[in-house]
DNA sequence: ATTTTTTGTTTAATATATTTAACGTTTTAA
DNA sequence: TTAAAACGTTAAATATATTAAACAAAAAAT
């Protein structure tokens, strides 16, 4: 459940960047230069006063530090067995890439099993979402109007009117879809 | 120089968010709920596998919960001298708010002293940006066309395009900007 | 060629984060 | 009205982050 991140490359990174030596960093950052090695080599599990210490001498965000998080993993292709699953029981939502950034969109593979549904009490999130139906049918429910779509058929609309999914049909109803930016 | 981060209240208010107690979230990440008690009262400075620990168990991602600074102090009114000078020099941007989110607008109270110039090298970012002129003059460069500017004009177009700003009169050009998202 | 700096790493000393276990208070149950 | 459970806080024990100082390797200077 729990993984470790890898600030060590992280930092080891944006000081390359910024071309300056550990010494340099800890010098400007008012910080012993051992403690910029540790961090760097994951040797060490920095307090967030730390942190904040060395960042503040850059300058660079909290936020920022962890939101360049995906442009460090330069990770193009996930095989099929690598895309992340954060749906559960009857409801599978596999999801291309972690720890989206905001300007990413978020893609997933949804399969609902037979009678699945999101749910009496509509879903409502500030983005736009889309999607294209593989396989089965679905039931579309987006304020007050109904629809109902099988393969082939798509949908677009904004995730901040209530909506609502199901699968009414006999067999598993599989589809791709993309929000942006990421709901959850 | 460098400021603490009140990551006290900031937990405690995703806590209240979410509806669960010291101990509950304490089961939940493993962690003991003398912990939360210390970090959300800051009589600790945490060490990051700490936080994440925390996080993950809700979850956010550190990113976003460092991200959901802004809405955290509800200041609504900036007063006159509460702006943010973010210009130096000739130039002076005075920009509402701090720390913005990436779904903020960016807006700044500009002034060119005379002669001011963005310089040669022209400026670009992925964000859409409009102004409109309060007192003198501005000479404009979108892209291959230059502009002249006076009291009430205004502009909008996408930053990507290279673009470049000055004050070709003989007294202050005052303005006011938007962009979106910010830009620096 | 040989000092002289500057690089990043490591070890022991020490400062501090984290846990365990207790506390008093408030809420829920009976 | 009392008992039991859940709440957030605190003190002492202990685990670990951080520093100061010394290390060897590489780069720069003489």
């Amino acid at each position: 459940m729990h993984e470790d991140i890898d600030i060590g490359t992280r930092l080891k990174k944006l000081r390359h960047e910024r071309q300056i030596s550990q010494r340099q960093l800890a010098i400007k950052s008012k910080v012993s230069n051992a403690m910029i090695s540790l961090i760097e080599s994951n040797k060490t599990n920095p307090s967030l006063g730390m942190l904040k210490k060395i960042l503040d001498s850059v300058p660079i965000s909290i936020s920022d530090f962890f939101a360049m998080e995906i442009k460090l993993t330069n990770k193009v292709v996930y095989k099929k067995d690598e895309l992340t699953e954060i749906g559960s029981g009857p409801i599978s939502y596999l999801q291309i890439g972690q720890n989206l950034n905001n300007n990413q969109p978020q893609m997933m593979l949804e399969r609902y099993k037979p009678g699945a549904d999101t749910g009496k009490n509509m879903l409502t999130h500030e983005s736009e979402e889309s999607g294209l139906i593989l396989e089965g049918r679905l039931e579309l429910t987006v304020g007050d109007q109904i629809y109902y779509l099988s393969a082939g058929d798509a949908y677009l609309f904004n995730s901040s009117v209530p909506h609502r999914f199901k699968n009414p049909g006999g067999t598993d109803c599989v589809l791709v879809s993309a929000c942006t930016p990421p709901s959850f």
